[in-house]
DNA sequence: TGTAAGTTTGATCAATTGATACTAGAACTT
DNA sequence: AAGTTCTAGTATCAATTGATCAAACTTACA
């Protein structure tokens, strides 16, 4: 009767098949169209189930959209938490790059987690307050001691404390999030080399060169 | 009773008033939730209009948003062309600064252009198309002969040529397109200040230094 | 002032939205 | 096999959407 909740216990192998798709078809909905735009009929069709089954298996819409956030983040998380498991511990400078490396090879791949968060940022509301709260507001902790301990080494580029963040962000992501302007406009698509290429121009913007 | 053209003849006093004052609530409500997920009823409300006025003084939700969109970017040429006008023809190295100043101060200024340009980038269609042809193109390609003039000389930094245009912008506008992102994360209000800064920033990542 | 054009206002349309209620059926446990 | 729980499917709800129409009002010019 209840949604289920996190630890269902009986009957679940095809249900979280449903879900799954669920999740799937709503991380492509939410970034195209952002939440407002999209519609849970046309999630739930495109995932082949019916528009209530959403407020089955999550029990509304914003519930269906967390669910969705926390698994792309999920992502990212692990995506650079493996980019940056074979980096020493102490080269601080290594461990940036890896970690733009990470971060731009995850926005190529899944170009939906910044398109929401860009869809989202544009204005103040709950959802926001959601992200900030529960997940931005560590992943900006560290990049600002990580930015703060290459400031200290003197391996920090000429950039701001202040504008850090969202420079590198843009930087790293943009290409992707936009990626159907552009198409249009004649670059891309991105192959691997590209992604490569990219990963060390931000790098190259937000580090002293080595021999200086 | 068709809809008034641009060249309006009589009785116009009151509703070039209702006109300007519909395309500025347009701007806000489309920045803020983009065209899907924006209603002509909130846009109509918000400049004391009823919804009814939008299909007479545009013909559709999509014109209005045409022309919110020609008014942002006359507003941006008309900045990017005061920024520049005082500068040595010559010059590219400053060109180019005067020229990301510009974007970083219009950003910051307006950011409604950019969050629209975010969220009608993150899927394809008709708007995305209208933009890129008739806007956008010529923008990227006007960046891509000043970054090749700059790469001939030497003045370019270490980022690829594929990833410059939009490295850029992202680096540029993400901070402010995002500002209620940004506020809830404790960064600015932006201070003239730091809008300086910024754009001093991102001109130290896409300029090698002079003395080098 | 009278007339015609421009503009506002209010009503209404079919379509779509998120959510809920209820029935039918499938799957697991005993 | 019986009984229980979970899931799928259908129908429906009030609310909102963009657009259209016609009537009322306003302004300018003859």
């Amino acid at each position: 009767m209840a949604t289920p909740s996190a630890g269902r216990s009986r009957v679940n192998r095809g249900s979280e098949q449903v879900r799954e798709r669920l999740i799937e078809s709503a991380i492509a909905e939410f970034a195209a169209h952002g939440f407002e735009g999209s519609s849970g009929r046309r999630i739930a069709a495109e995932a082949g189930a019916h528009q209530s089954q959403i407020n089955y298996h999550f029990s509304s819409k914003n519930d269906l959209w967390k669910a969705s956030l926390e698994r792309l983040l999920a992502e990212l998380d692990s995506a650079l938490a493996s980019n940056l498991a074979a980096v020493d511990e102490s080269d601080a400078r290594a461990r940036f790059s890896a970690s733009v490396q990470g971060l731009v090879q995850f926005a190529a791949r899944r170009p939906e987690l910044n398109r929401i968060m860009m869809h989202e940022g544009a204005a103040p509301g709950d959802r926001l307050r959601w992200l900030v709260d529960n997940h931005m507001r560590g992943r900006h902790a560290d990049l600002m001691s990580a930015w703060d301990a290459l400031t200290a080494s003197d391996d920090a580029a000429a950039v701001d404390r202040d504008v850090v963040y969202h420079s590198l962000v843009g930087a790293a992501s943009l290409l992707y999030a936009n990626a159907p302007e552009a198409v249009l406009l004649g670059i891309g698509p991105a192959g691997r080399d590209l992604v490569d290429r990219h990963a060390a121009s931000v790098v190259a913007m937000f580090l002293k060169p080595l021999n200086h």
